[in-house]
DNA sequence: ATACTTAGTATTAAACAAAAACTAAGTCTG
DNA sequence: CAGACTTAGTTTTTGTTTAATACTAAGTAT
């Protein structure tokens, strides 16, 4: 409990969305050293007067204008040689949007949607010890997504129930029974009226999510 | 991704335990400011040149003696008021074990086991966010304890089927019955052929933890 | 010997999940 | 415009897990 110094603090942010059927997360190509050229998710130094949850969102926003999200933390990494500059510490968080939401020509060029699947299988070059978040960041949502409403981030406030379906399929990386999914989706959500039209086939309907009661929340 | 300052990185443990037929904790008196003569868990400032696990086991062992143990990551505290001397992170770790491997004469003094209701309903005075770390361990605990084998953490390598229920009991805070948890259980064990003798009633057969194909670890 | 206590097993009923088959409602093609 | 095609949505059947209760077993205490 003692006073020390030489340690830094950062705070990385993994946002995930749901685009063309996988699972992508937002990264941006670094233009100085290390590991310049490479590809790192969005993160900034932990402030003196901010909570790690407050740079979290700070980072989002600053990096893609979000705001408002899903967002928990994940975990802390320190491995002592994880940044060559000086020991940082590094708290993960996770945010979670619909592909609607996310508006890449803000992201300031280099900054792109990846699918994670490609991520994790070393086609693209990650900084840092990025790749290991992101693995942590997928085991995480496969974990939770059936204990808790995660989904429903990443589908828009009025959503069809084969989309849905189809979010959990891309997180869990199995398919599901159609039948067997509505009966446990169904006490979470209620119909609008309206369906969703424009599609060459039979129309789906529209359906939002049933507001109750929340459960605890950690802050920091 | 700058470098900064100002801001400590220590690292808290909770270490669990379960005796006398409740959750216990580990919390040492604290006998300097701040928070003096209130009770803390045993923490450590983290080193420039050891993990935040490494600085957890440390922790154990210079408190408690404790090594070798079940050792967890729990969340990482950030409030920028959490601590009245400087600017402070915390990253809290958990660990478990079963009462035969804590020596309370080793812990020197004035630290003690404290039963978790008693720590949660402000009975105790406890320093810092250490109560919101707590509430958060016990949760965690009682989450995880139906789909992991943490309870066999509290009970020591030879046990009996009623001893390992209680435990579950303990964590979920409710009883279960005891044939569908003995069903559940049978898998995960094996019996050791002897019985455990003594008790005044029909003695109970001891087994211990089947070995099984372990799953992802991660570090720091 | 009998009551008492805890260990352990067997049985039943209800809820839930897996899997397949079926019906419904639109567009696309000839 | 009929029928094929595709996706949406429902029904039904079957099997597995969980909830709950009732029972048998094996020791000590009186």
């Amino acid at each position: 409990m003692d006073i020390h110094r030489k340690i830094s603090v950062a705070v990385d942010v993994l946002l995930f969305t749901v685009e063309n059927d996988s699972l992508c997360i937002v990264l941006a190509k670094r233009d100085k050293e290390p590991f310049d050229g490479m590809f790192a998710l969005p993160g900034v130094a932990l402030r003196e007067d901010e909570t790690p949850g407050q740079a979290a969102e700070r980072s989002l926003t600053e990096r893609t204008g979000l705001s408002g999200i899903f967002l928990e933390q994940l975990y802390t990494f320190g491995s002592v040689d994880r940044d060559p500059r000086s020991r940082t510490v590094s708290i993960a968080y996770y945010a979670l949007t619909n592909k609607e939401r996310i508006i890449l020509p803000e992201m300031n060029g280099s900054a792109g949607l990846f699918p994670v699947s490609d991520v994790l299988s070393g086609n693209i070059p990650l900084a840092f010890d990025h790749g290991e978040m992101i693995r942590c960041g997928a085991e995480r949502l496969k974990g939770k997504v059936n204990y808790s409403d995660i989904a429903f981030e990443f589908v828009p406030a009025e959503f069809t129930l084969p989309q849905l379906q189809r979010v959990y399929e891309i997180i869990l990386g199995e398919k599901l029974y159609k039948a067997n999914f509505r009966k446990m989706i169904a006490p979470k959500v209620e119909e609008t009226g309206s369906m969703l039209t424009g599609a060459a086939h039979r129309p789906s309907r529209l359906y939002r999510k049933k507001q109750e009661k929340g459960g605890a929340a950690w802050k920091d």
